[in-house]
DNA sequence: CGGGAGCTTGAGGGAAGTCAACCGGGGTGG
DNA sequence: CCACCCCGGTTGACTTCCCTCAAGCTCCCG
């Protein structure tokens, strides 16, 4: 069965981390999962508007959600890293109001809506988890709200270079480096801008040494710097793992 | 005691609308809710970055998420109409990271977030109600980031107005008219822009005849067309009544 | 009557978009 | 194996949208 490959996938997932789940719960939805998928880069794991009754967990690659408005802009309103929950909106409406797209190659599980839904039912922990996670998930969205309303175009940058920084958990500290798997074109989706202005800004951020930048590896010289550029705090991330334990406090 | 009166403040909430609350599930929350307090205009009911254990149905009047950034600039990242809960965040999280704050008088009940996850315990359409309410505030912050990120500021406005026009109620038929009881800076803060550019892209819909405006009291001769600027398609709202009995539907 | 809050309008400047051209590299097909 | 092409990055010139600053206006309330 899949349930054991399945089983070591879930082990790092946001979900996890919630602190919501105990072993038992995470056996639980190992079993239900289906088995992994691989894809390639730029094919749509769930297409917007569309109905489905399946809830993906993304488990190596990147992918992203977006919306396009009806004139054919796109603005990508979420970044789906390993670990993370593709349509969490699934849970509970039939119909995702936007798509879910892989940006590069990608392997992703599969569970049934109402599968996880009845389970739910015996075991609290894991309606619990998925709220926490769409809970933690409206966090990071309001964030990227207040950036795209109140902030320049420098700014945004370095705050996106910031929570990728700080989400792929490859280090906070100065000298951190992490690969963006994105064009300068998705970059601008992210951030509501042009491709041409994001290439603008990179340059500038290189130009003051705030990052290094060869192709589409980042390194971080000097961290406090970046953040500074950006007014990023990341408190609002919540997934910190010493987060969790004070989430497992509060079950009683 | 207050479990009869709060009753009748929570029958319209939209925790209702979400077709997951049994009418026992109702009076569970009842009878743990605080009594309604009356707030001024302008205060906040939860301070940006505070802890809280308290979670806030608004029963009347207007309130609003809120963040700033580092330098001062703020971004409302959520109305909050009667019937909604103002800090959903508190279900899971210790520390709100966003302000929360009355618009207009407004009256608000308070319910215990660790009484609140004890009833969800024994009763799962608690949690479910409270994880769909998450999932659709999601769906309308993603949609304001499209729009913040995507859309000229005209076109903000005129969607801003479709989405109030939907949410309040009040019919979203030509002739529709509602009350916005906010100044043109406080919209600023909503549409990521200045507070004397909203009174020109406000000239502009009447200009145009979109909108009548006398005061704050705004009229819609032509949806259609208000939409039409707007680029809106209120599907993401979720919150149609229709939508209840699908979600009932699939309780199994 | 004075004063403040919110609305309205104008003039000028700056941030970001648009259009366009060029470059480098990695595929692919002849 | 080379030529070609397409995609993504880079840069420049010009335009446009929106911000900034500033003043005057209308209410409403003390």
């Amino acid at each position: 069965m899949n349930s054991s490959h399945v089983s070591s996938a879930l082990e790092s997932t946001q979900l996890i981390r919630s602190g919501f789940l105990s072993d038992e719960d995470r056996q639980a939805l190992a079993e239900i999962a289906a088995a992994p998928r691989s894809l390639k880069a730029g094919v749509d794991l769930v297409s917007e508007g569309v109905r489905t009754d399946s809830i993906h967990l993304l488990t190596s690659g990147w992918a992203c959600r977006y919306k396009t408005t009806r004139d054919g802009a796109r603005q990508i309103i979420g970044l789906v890293v390993p670990s993370d929950i593709c349509n969490l909106d699934s849970f509970m409406l039939d119909k995702v109001d936007f798509g879910v797209r892989t940006l590069s190659m990608a392997t992703a599980v599969g569970l049934s809506r109402d599968r996880v839904r009845a389970l739910g039912a015996e075991r609290p922990g894991i309606t619990r988890a998925f709220t926490w996670f769409a809970i933690v998930e409206n966090a990071i969205l309001g964030e990227w709200a207040l950036s795209l309303g109140r902030q320049t175009a420098l700014q945004r940058l370095a705050r996106l270079l910031c929570e990728l920084s700080m989400r792929l958990g490859d280090g906070h500290g100065d000298g951190a480096g992490f690969k963006l798997p994105v064009t300068q074109e998705q970059l601008a989706d992210i951030l509501g801008m042009t491709a041409v202005h994001v290439n603008r800004m990179m340059k500038q951020l290189r130009a003051d040494s705030v990052i290094v930048a060869e192709g589409r590896q980042i390194t971080v010289p000097d961290m406090a710097e970046l953040c500074r550029v950006g007014g990023f705090d990341g408190s609002y991330l919540h997934a910190a793992p010493s987060n969790a334990e004070t989430a497992v406090n509060h079950l009683g």
